[in-house]
DNA sequence: TGTACATCAGTGAACGCGCGTTCACTGATGTAC
DNA sequence: TGTACATCAGTGAACGCGCGTTCACTGATGTAC
C-alpha cells in the first residue's frame, strides 16, 4: 500500500497505449455500427463518436473512413486464415463434421467480423469487395492444395479438384450466412443448418468418388 | 400530309403517358446508378436528377427513396422468377448444359437487375434484404418441386431434395456474381465460368446418384 | 531529482456543401357543360 | 366547337441538419540535460 514501487502502484498508461486503445475503440465500435449497416453509409463522425472522441481527432488514426475499412477486413481476413490454419492442424479436420463444428464455433465467436465480411463481399466499396475477393481466391486456392493431398484425389487434374474446392467453399459461405440469420425471425435453427450443411459435403463427397476426370 | 386524322398527325403525349415515362426513367436511372453502387448510398436528389426533374417532383411518384426500392426489386424478382417459368418450359432444360444457357442468356440481358439483386441481398437495407431473401426460399422450393418430379427422385425425403435444391442455386448465384466480373480485371472469362459451373452440375448430379436417402 | 522544451492525442470553432422535406406556385392537360 | 373550371406533374425558394475537412489551440506525456 506503499508509494514506493509496489504491485499496487498506479502505472499511468503511456501515450502509445492510449492512442492504441482509442485506435482499438475506433475499429471494434465501426464493426458495432455495421452489425446492421454498410460501411458504405457511415460517416466518419459517427464513427468518432463510438470511439468517445471528437472527429477531428479521427485522422491521428486514419487518413480516411476507407482506410479504417481497409484495415477492418485485413483483421477480419487474418481471422479467416487462422480458421483454416486451425482446422487443418485438427486431426479430425478432414471430416465434414468436426471442419463444420470448427466453422461454426469461429462464426459464433467473431459474429460482428463474418457479418462484415458477408455484407461487403458483394457490398459497395470497390475497395473492400477486392480484398475480400482476393481472400476468398486465395481460399480456394488453398483447399484445392489440400484437396489433391486427399487419397484418390493424386491424379486429379487442378481444374477438377479446383471446381470441386469452390463448391465446397460456395456451400460454406451460405452456411455462414444463414448462421448469422439464425436468431432472427424466418431464421433456420442451428441444428438445421448444420445438418444440411453435413448433407450438402457428403454429397459433394459421393460426387468427387464417382468423377472420372474424362476429356 | 392533312392535319385531318391522318397516321402523321401529331399525338400529344396523354397527361399519365408522361407520368409514366417519368416513373420509368426514375427506376431505369436508380438502376444505373446501382452499377457501382449500394442503394443505401444513394440520395433522392440524385436519383432526381438522373430522371431529368426537381427532387421535390420526386414524391410525385414515390413516397421514399425506400418505397422506389422495393419496387426495383420486385420488378427484378418478377424478371427472375420469368426466366424460371421459361427454363421450365423449354424441353431441353433438364440438361445442365442448357439451363445454364438460359441463365448465362438472361444475365447478359439484364445485367443492371441482376447487380442489383447480387447487391442488396447481403447489403444493408432491411427491406430489401428481407424481400429478395423470400424470393430466393421460394425459388429453391420451386427447385425442389421440380427435383422431386425427376425420375430416381421419387422416393427421396424433402428434407434432402432441399438440400439439393439449395446447393445448387448456391452455385447458380455465385455464377452469376462470376458472370457480372466477367469483363472486369481479374475476372474469369464466360467461358471459363460456365465450364466450371457445368462440371459442378455434374458433380452434384454425380453426388445425388449416389445418394441413400438413410436415417 | 528537477527543469526546460518537444511531442502529439484530443479539442472546439468555423467553413461550405448536399441532404430531405415544406410550401406556395405555374401552366399544360383533362373534363363538364 | 368553345368556354370555364379542375387536376396535377413539375418548379423553385427556403429551412434546418449532419457532413468532411481546415485550423489554431491545449495540456498531459515524454525526453534531454
Amino acid at each position: 500500500m506503499s508509494s514506493t514501487g509496489s504491485a499496487a502502484e498506479i502505472q499511468p498508461e503511456s501515450r502509445a497505449a492510449r492512442k492504441e486503445r482509442t485506435r482499438a475503440a475506433l475499429l471494434d465500435g465501426t464493426l458495432g455500427l455495421l452489425a446492421d449497416r454498410t460501411f458504405a453509409s457511415l460517416s466518419l463522425r459517427e464513427v468518432a463518436r463510438t470511439a468517445g472522441i471528437v472527429p477531428t481527432a479521427f485522422y491521428r488514426h486514419f487518413a480516411s473512413l476507407e482506410e479504417l475499412g481497409v484495415v477492418l477486413a485485413e483483421d477480419s481476413m487474418r481471422m479467416l486464415r487462422q480458421m483454416l490454419r486451425d482446422a487443418r492442424r485438427s486431426k479430425g479436420a478432414k471430416s465434414a463434421g468436426a471442419s463444420l463444428d470448427i466453422l461454426v464455433k469461429q462464426v459464433r465467436s467473431h459474429e460482428d467480423q463474418f457479418r462484415f465480411l458477408s455484407r461487403e463481399r458483394y457490398g459497395g466499396v470497390p475497395e473492400l469487395r477486392r480484398a475480400i475477393d482476393l481472400e476468398m481466391r486465395l481460399f480456394v486456392s488453398e483447399l484445392t492444395t489440400d484437396l489433391s493431398r486427399m487419397p484418390g484425389l493424386e491424379n486429379w487434374r487442378s481444374e477438377d479438384l479446383e471446381m470441386s474446392a469452390d463448391i465446397i467453399v460456395s456451400a460454406m459461405f451460405s452456411v455462414v450466412v444463414d448462421l448469422l440469420e439464425s436468431d432472427r425471425p424466418n431464421g433456420r435453427t442451428q441444428q438445421d443448418i448444420v445438418r444440411r450443411a453435413e448433407k450438402q459435403l457428403r454429397l459433394i463427397m459421393l460426387g468427387m468418388a464417382e468423377w472420372r476426370p474424362s476429356r
